[in-house]
DNA sequence: TTTTAAATTGCAACCGATTGCATTAAATTT
DNA sequence: AAATTTAATGCAATCGGTTGCAATTTAAAA
């Protein structure tokens, strides 16, 4: 356990001061070339390293970006801080990393531990049942800045990064109108959640275009896990009249509901057709194949963490943006293809 | 964006020392009640938040605790991270998460950056290529707590927290060689990796019980994903003899094989049996749902953060501890059961 | 050669919380 | 009433790097 080297002991090695070891060490233009290289090389051999606290106390940046989201345990949610993390660490930025457990009260205290940990800024996604942001203002008076991504909520001053929900759920719920059905289920997750809200929006838009009524036990809200997706094929089975389409806000519980109903002799998609959400691997690897979304995670990740940083660079201004969409597409497979 | 509160600023206002209002905020027991609360009121009321730079700074203590993984983007790290997130949320700590991306190189430069960002601990689990740990001596030697995880690197003085995956391995091919397959292939990782090489000696031992003679056409070690899976199947197809059963060493990769087999007529499990590891959702999905081995990703990520977090508390001390076997279970399902 | 400008380096005051030790006031004991 | 404890608070140094401004040295211009 030897001491820790500090830019003093430097200084004294070199017979320097202090603040010339402290430019030397980060390039300031003020210090001669063979100064430089002589700090570098000391510090190098002596294993001097820089210490954080004392840095940031001084410049108050922590270097620090934090990351709210619902909760990790999606492939969505994976690849959004794959994205993130590669970003950040490419440009020198560490990222914190916590779970809102999809509860606004838990999403208030990590808003607060984030502020507390001085974090230069902020990208979240909203828990399910999150109606307000006010527990970001504290951030945006003191100009941190703060990007919401997939689940946001939009306001004339907030930053959102998403993808057109309405836009993709009417070409899915078209999609199935095109291949004849008629009778087109909806399993979603909490309508509060603007994803949600928007794909069912987009849904019920599409049926009205065809001239068919959207009705309520048509509609399926609650969570979107495999479990979920079980229950509800036990409770499309149980239903007088089958629906002959299914569209679901997400693949894992569609593909967990498809595999109960094909147990059950249900034929896809002859007789009932499936789509799914977010193109998660699931979604490739059973069979048939789901009807999809393709929702760029990764890019969504990227972006968020570029414009953050681009910001806190001063490279750009996101305050200036209200809101970015991400090209997603449908990705037509078997589920949801009735053959002539 | 109010000027900031500090100790100073509650000193002045109350007629009190900084010291003081220092000690009264974090309880010292020689602090008047009435003090105290005044002292609280106050912070309350102003808004004060304690600075945790001048705090770490002084204290030499982060209350942070860094995170290295190969890759975020499998359900087992996200449920590792999830479980490791909320121990440490609960016990107030922060995170800090970095990708390896499977190199040995980009995991020495994740060490460093931890290393100076004074992490108070790490948790790690170890890129593909990694064979020596020297990158984190810097940490023990320091008096820095490192905890390896799933991908470990066993010496005397490292603590490991593993499953046996030597014995599941075992327990799987035996599985398959009482369902009568006698022609096992083994699709799996790196074998440098512990966990690989470890899985293939049970593998190895299982049919040397069995009295059968390893084959090197059966085995095939590479990357264990969707796309792997797939080419695998092609190999498979293309082989003269064909086996008659295939442990995969990952849920995904196993899925993804199998999904290209039965599209070619091979029949599951009649014509090859199939086992996976991990219990990805994903093994439960599928048709027929994949035999594997239950790899509680959770309970780990949750063990490895509660034990370094005690130890950092001194409630006890990990160094007493040189591996930690976490239980797993063979979980028997359709993809490999030969019915009589 | 003198003046002026440019290049280097140093001084010293921060940033805000923590803590060993000293001091003062109040409570107990003798 | 004097001596001894105990309780409560303050002093001042410390953690290590940063930065505005001054000082010094060196090079270029007059």
């Amino acid at each position: 356990m030897h001491k820790e080297i500090t830019i003093y002991d430097l200084a004294t090695k070199l017979s320097l001061s202090p603040a010339t070891v402290s430019r030397g060490l980060k390039d300031h233009h003020a210090i001669n070339k063979n100064t430089k290289k002589k700090i570098m090389d000391m510090a190098e051999k002596m294993g001097y390293r820089s210490n954080t606290f004392a840095s940031n106390l001084r410049k108050k940046k922590t270097n620090t970006i934090g990351v709210i989201i619902p909760r990790l345990n999606s492939h969505f949610v994976s690849s959004v801080l794959a994205a993130m993390e590669k970003v950040s660490n490419d440009s020198g930025y560490n990222i914190i990393i916590s779970q809102s457990m999809e509860a606004v009260s838990k999403e208030i205290v990590n808003a607060k531990t984030m502020f507390d940990n001085r974090v230069d800024g902020l990208l979240v996604s909203l828990a399910y049942d999150t109606d307000n942001i006010d527990h970001f203002e504290k951030f945006t008076k003191k100009g941190i800045p703060v990007i919401f991504f997939d689940r946001v909520y939009e306001t004339n001053d907030s930053v959102c990064i998403v993808i057109d929900n309405f836009k993709n759920a009417y070409d899915v719920t078209h999609h199935l109108l095109e291949q004849g059905c008629t009778r087109i289920m909806h399993i979603t997750g909490n309508l509060k959640r603007n994803v949600y809200y928007d794909r069912f929006n987009g849904y019920k838009k599409a049926l009205k275009d065809a001239g068919i009524p959207f009705k309520e036990e048509l509609l399926l809200s609650g969570e979107l896990n495999e479990i979920a997706g079980a229950d509800a094929a036990e409770k499309i089975l149980a239903m007088k009249k089958l629906p002959d389409a299914i569209f679901v806000s997400n693949d894992i519980c569609a593909a967990s509901c498809m595999r109960v109903l094909k147990q059950n002799g249900i034929r896809i998609p002859e007789d009932i057709a499936i789509a799914g959400f977010n193109n998660d691997p699931i979604s490739r690897i059973v069979e048939p194949n789901i009807t999809t979304v393709n929702y760029p995670a990764y890019q969504m990740g990227e972006i968020a963490a570029t414009n953050l940083i681009n910001h806190l660079n001063g490279v750009s201004n996101i305050h200036t943006t209200n809101k970015i969409v991400i090209k997603s597409e449908l990705l037509i497979r078997e589920s949801s293809v009735k053959k002539k």
